[in-house]
DNA sequence: CTGTTAGCGCATTCAC
DNA sequence: GTGAATGCGCTAACAG
């Protein structure tokens, strides 16, 4: 039907009257008549006329959109926080622009150029694992783009930050394994430069000094915590002098990967080996109750982080303020007693 | 250190020279001396300049870009099919615009729009369930966007197409339970707007006349196969008169809804009722092996799809051609006998 | 090889 | 309340 490319002016000529006008009534300006913008309208829809947000954008300096780069969409916690920062983008009047770092710096400092190239308005991250510096981040700054941290934020301060108290989640998590009888609790880390990793570390010495039970430093596994490094750690634990009786891992995916593996090898969980890891909705839900987990608001974190981002977004006169959220991690028992 | 926004205009002016060259120069036209090349190059890393991809964009009508819609984003099929867009898409020098409809209409209607706003050069989607007519596909048509579907796709010829062949699948799926014993079958299908569902049903029937099963109606569960429903599915299969030894699930989440109700129920898979499904390889593979599945190339589909896309993005100039890849289901058993 | 000019589509001054 | 003119930053056409 209605041919390629129409434009204000198009829509103008029509209707004898001037593309600025037309502009106007379509941004709803109260300095045009109601008539002649119900006019404009509809010779709008009847033309099929769609607004380039391109040259709109580039015109304002506004694109309305805001960048979000996460280390992979397919992770539940990450898929509920986009679902959940989505959804009050919509609300506020933003589209997102989702990207996924793959855990590789370079990916993530080629990301951060992309957006500021595409002009998004605020970018929202939560880092890769190999991110130790933030030297990619700058360039942001100096364009006076927002940016605002979530979950796996950075130690720098100065930034907006929005978190779980990971250090208490670590703490809770290792203190429920030593309530219900645990006495060799085993840790499986991340890399320490991520804050979340280093804080439940920080969390499970806390609950071991707590009880007396002395820090071992072979009970920690440090990895990237993929499902293979979690399998390769329970390798490890059942390879040590010690017989494990508790695990606390510091992501979901270790911890399933881990307990497939004591599985396999016909350990019982909870009973010979008791885990406490991370929720992971899909697959905690087909699992026969045997792991505790913390729970991560993935979709409330998402939420608060937009609208941080989008308060700075449209304060942006003011001095840029800074701000960081700290949510309570909670624990979700799916039986009554481990052992 | 740097400030806000420089433009070619200003590396123009302090190399002496006219943005054209610049502009040029940054593009790497083969009409700029290399010598001039490296000191603009210089200059422009020097004072941080970055493209306005906005103004580019407006001036040549390419985004580099290309949109995609799936129903959501957290489905395994799906994220494996985003990795093998993003990593085509890459390659061939297009970035990735995701998007999710939730499985709602009003939703997908929207984001066409807003892509199409947007100006991407090319679009990819995978239908929402509710689905039914391809109207808002129009503008895009309209626009001379190319457009392909990717599995989930629609019965109006005339669009590119990459799917697998659904038929095939739910034929070898309902075979292999027959083969492996069972004699009452029941289906969980899914909206008959989608072709998958369908040809997956039709397979399903094609296998049982083969064998000389009879077909009943109500073998037949038909929902929107989230994991609930398949756990009604499954309550509803318990309470028929027919004793169902076999259940050929069309989808992943269905069958692991049904899966967990039989066994919370107490009922053994797959002595008691085999099931055959598709693969979500994240639960398939904690699961005890007693699911055989199909699996689904998401990951090779992304790929030919985005190929499939590129060629008409950039081939506009002729006809647009239509076709459609048709790639091979795989049965993976993941044991030897069933019963 | 490089400079000049014009315009992508829109929003925003400034007039009236 | 509406029209005319200008420019966001960039690239393409045409000169030279």
């Amino acid at each position: 039907m209605e041919n390629n490319k129409i434009t204000i002016h198009d829509i103008a000529k029509k209707l004898n009257i001037n593309s600025s006008t037309v502009s106007r009534a379509l941004n709803n300006s109260p300095r045009v008549t109601q008539k002649t913008k119900d006019k404009i309208i509809a010779a709008a829809n009847e033309m099929g006329y769609q607004r380039n947000l391109l040259a709109s954008s580039l015109r304002t300096s506004r694109t309305h959109t805001i960048g979000i780069i996460v280390p992979r969409i397919s992770r539940h916690f990450f898929s509920s926080a986009i679902a959940g920062i989505e959804e009050t983008a919509y609300e506020a009047g933003y589209h997102v622009f989702i990207c996924q770092s793959l855990e590789q710096l370079e990916r993530e400092q080629n990301l951060v150029n992309t957006l500021l190239a595409n002009r998004v308005d605020g970018v929202m991250v939560s880092i890769s694992m190999e991110t130790e510096n933030y030297d990619h981040f700058q360039g942001l700054k100096n364009r006076g783009v927002p940016l605002v941290f979530f979950d796996r934020h950075c130690d720098i301060p100065g930034y907006n930050t929005v978190l779980i108290d990971d250090f208490r989640a670590g703490f809770e998590a290792t203190e429920h394994l030593i309530v219900q009888g645990c006495k060799n609790i085993a840790h499986l880390s991340g890399p320490q430069n991520v804050e979340i990793y280093k804080n439940r570390f920080k969390g499970y010495q806390k609950a071991l000094e707590k009880y007396h039970i002395p820090f071992k430093e072979e009970m920690v596994f440090s990895s990237r915590l993929m499902e293979k490094d979690g399998a390769e750690s329970a390798k490890s634990i059942l390879a040590l002098n010690t017989k494990v009786d508790g695990l606390f891992s510091a992501n979901d995916v270790a911890a399933i990967g881990a307990m497939q593996y004591f599985k396999e090898k016909g350990i019982k969980i909870p009973h010979d080996i008791a885990i406490v890891g991370f929720s992971n909705e899909p697959i905690s839900g087909i699992m026969e109750p045997s792991l505790t987990t913390i729970d991560q608001p993935g979709f409330e974190m998402g939420r608060l982080a937009t609208n941080l981002l989008v308060s700075q977004i449209e304060n942006k006169a003011k001095e840029i303020m800074k701000e960081t959220i700290v949510l309570k991690p909670s624990l979700i028992e799916r039986r009554s007693s481990i052992k």
